[in-house]
DNA sequence: GTCTATATCCCGATAGAC
DNA sequence: GTCTATCGGGATATAGAC
């Protein structure tokens, strides 16, 4: 019953207490550390209580995910829009996307290192949108009008993206600010050396690899 | 007793057999599926056996990974050995690279996805290294003397490969043939696309970042 | 030095009462 | 929607047989 003296905050949304309290379980002791039922010993509710709102332990990290995107949306956009040309705002994101996997690794393992089917859980995918729209008008400014070409310039950039930060991650457990620096300069300028010579990732046999 | 008419199959080398047993494992179920009692059940053995040979569950997973090394090398240096250009080899590289992450894919998540603490395995930092040996005699050959600028090659080329594998991996399940024929031309086409613009990758700044 | 047997603790998940 | 109770499984530690 809602009689006064409960130890903890019981409310109307579990859920979204259990979102919130994943993320700081999975801040404070990473991934591995985190589990739902010490996500309800946190809350102080019974074990089972989750189950009511997910399905299950991958359900609720999906969850996590989409805030994941959302705060790497809203970390990457802002340094990007601070340029008009294309190849500096590229570089721009570059610098910024390995700054955040630096500044939170955690919910940057949620989304490429958690295990996650995100063919399971749509929700993934549809958060990750808006970033790849920021994202491909950059590409299709320096595409000429080639849609294929845009293609594989948004692959490379996200892959050297990504790949500068995973090296950075598993070089050292805590990159220091330096380290960090160096990793987010290393990708800008890796993409800006695929921006000049981009014409060299067209494929160049039959059209359309795909659409 | 060594005496017949033992249901499994024990012999003087149980630290190798659960190697192996783990990698089969780790094939079949993916990394999330494996565990020291599933590995300890196939060999016929009770579950703290292991304990005798690794620390625990991680140690056993460092073991695996150092085999992982040994078998990227296998799979990369021949492919790079059929070309004399250095671009051409580490264009090749890149695409075998890409072609091992999809043909191998549990064991390309034991180095990269499980978790592992590699400061507290520097076996496996120590399997590494003659894959970046190999690597960076390439790399070397490009940069007309200046070292500095070989090192930041060498970061770019290996964030490329891995970005495009990691691509590659997360965007579907169980990439088809031709899937994986795309990732490695892309992950080709963007390493040459990096030879092509290496000059773009040097320190612009002061000299010597790092020795 | 290698393995068995056993015991504890934590986690994920389910069933049924309120 | 939440709780209590419970099940099965895995990680880990220790004691002791060979």
């Amino acid at each position: 019953m809602p009689r006064p003296g409960n130890k903890r905050y019981h409310h109307g949304d579990l859920r979204a207490a259990l979102i919130e309290t994943a993320a700081e379980l999975i801040a404070e002791r990473g991934l591995r550390g985190f589990s739902l039922a010490e996500a309800s010993r946190r809350l102080g509710v019974a074990v089972s209580a989750p189950y009511a709102h997910f399905e299950d332990r991958d359900d609720l990290l999906a969850a996590v995910a989409v805030r994941a995107f959302e705060l790497i949306h809203a970390a990457l956009v802002p340094p990007m829009d601070e340029f008009s040309e294309p190849a500096d705002r590229l570089a721009a994101m570059a610098r910024a996307y390995v700054r955040f996997a630096a500044g939170n690794r955690p919910m940057f393992e949620v989304l490429y290192v958690s295990g996650l089917d995100k063919s399971r859980h749509p929700e993934i995918e549809a958060a990750e949108r808006p970033l790849n729209e920021a994202f491909e008008g950059c590409v299709r400014a320096l595409a000429d009008g080639d849609d294929d070409l845009a293609v594989e310039m948004a692959v490379a950039f996200e892959a050297t993206a990504r790949g500068h930060a995973m090296l950075m991650l598993d070089g050292e457990a805590a990159p220091d600010r330096s380290a960090v620096d160096v990793a987010a300069e290393r990708a800008a300028r890796a993409t800006r050396a695929l921006v000049e010579s981009r014409s060299l990732l067209a494929i160049p046999s039959s059209r359309g690899v795909q659409k």
